[in-house]
DNA sequence: AAATTTACCGCAATAAACCGCACATATCAA
DNA sequence: TTGATATGTGCGGTTTATTGCGGTAAATTT
């Protein structure tokens, strides 16, 4: 059997029972208590279900469930999301820019990081509402309704005042001449800024964006230090991307 | 079963009964009296619940917790939030604070109304969102994740920026001596603010709040230009209010 | 005030969690 | 293939958590 197969199986009996024993679970996956342990650590560490002495239980807060919902239509964006996690650390400062990708990292923050997150996106925000150690800010300005996401010289200045450790960018459009790019301008001013405040630039490309350009180029491609990719992309399509030194995961 | 499993029944029978007892309890969960009182202590540790000689009682609900606060008094302010779309007019200049009351309001907003709204709080960005007319501007700065609300410098340096027609302002106190009160020092700097920026400042005041006093005064109570009240509220109540030529809805 | 009930403290037994190590398996590059 | 590296797993020993019990202090009732 399978690792994943087994962390699969738990789940679904956590959710069926609302608990689970440790040694129970053993005795069914024909598996040490200590694996079982293990299992139950990671999904933990996930946000998957809350560990408790003798088991496990279903996660309390409701923002999870929804998770689940997405679990299945966004396959991709959820692996990428997955992805990024490994790049937080606590006592880091950390934007999260606006788009669906980054709702999903912003979801799946281990409960245990204590870092500091600035975001200019309202979903995000509400979602990071629910994390217990997270300090957050919303970088506030104009609200772009379709995008709930806020924009202008408001949100710009107060970008001006940070330093950021990490930044997950957005992205439309990438291409390894033209850079990374997007279709509104407001919009880009603002991306322009965060790239320009922030140590390290990461940046959640999907398949069909690869190799495609927007009207506006927020930045040129060797600024992305990070290029976090699905595993559907080839290792031909990123010869390119690879000249650059950036990091591709 | 688990410890955990046992914590949860616990609180769910003083959801239902609105007291348990540590002997009761013990029969019940099958283990002893002192395992009970056991978690009850660490259950009040946490503030879940209140420790009484014999057992326990529910614990007053956190009144900062929005998602709690939107189910108390839903009638009660749904009737206020109605009230107050009268004075509302095209092309103003709107503050929304923040509050499970001026929530409703925003949801309830004409879809015809073209006005500029100004908050401070994530849920009711997100409500104005779905809004065809409102031009929408969040007021960035800390977030305070319990009531998912904005506050600190950023906010008071945007609100300089600013003259509203009406203020819709968020309160937890009033008394016609006192003035407007509220629990939380960082929120009743923005609230002075707010009202200073203001022409007229609109307060929605359920009858629970009538005559009640915290530890932060934002302003007088003739700072108050209209004071939207709930049908529960006798006229006898008000004659203290009225005798400073506040307008009572 | 005495009797009774409840709460608290420390102890010991048991169960569970954790840690480091060894071994197996999988992955990948040369 | 082969060797190097990483990852997953089981096992023994140690540490920690939970629980029941006896004794005692505090609160409540009679």
């Amino acid at each position: 059997m399978l690792r994943e197969e087994r962390l699969q199986i738990i789940l679904k009996m956590l959710e069926t029972n609302q608990r689970v024993s440790s040694v129970q679970l053993a005795e069914i996956l024909n598996v040490s208590d200590d694996t079982i342990r293990r299992d139950l650590n990671e999904l933990a560490e996930d946000g998957l279900l809350k560990k408790v002495h003798g088991g496990a239980v279903p996660k309390a807060a409701s923002p999870y469930k929804l998770k689940e919902r997405i679990h299945i239509a966004h396959e991709e964006k959820l692996i990428l999301a997955k992805k990024a996690q490994s790049f937080f650390e606590d006592g880091q400062v950390i934007i999260l820019d606006n788009g669906s990708t980054n709702m999903e990292v912003a979801k799946m923050m281990s409960p245990n990081l204590k870092a500091t997150v600035f975001t200019t996106s309202i979903a995000i925000a509400q979602i990071l509402c629910e994390h217990p150690n997270i300090e957050l800010f919303m970088l506030g300005g104009r609200v772009f309704k379709d995008a709930q996401n806020t924009y202008g010289t408001e949100v710009i200045e107060l970008l001006t005042k940070i330093r950021a450790d990490v930044l997950l960018i957005g992205v439309c459009g990438i291409h390894p001449e033209i850079g990374v790019t997007i279709p509104d301008w407001g919009e880009c001013v603002v991306k322009k800024k965060m790239v320009e405040v922030s140590a390290k630039v990461i940046a959640l490309i999907t398949a069909e964006k690869l190799n495609t350009a927007d009207s506006f180029v927020v930045c040129p491609y060797n600024d992305i230090d990070v290029m976090i990719t699905d595993d559907v992309i080839t290792e031909e399509q990123l010869v390119d991307y690879k000249r650059f030194g950036t990091e591709i995961q």
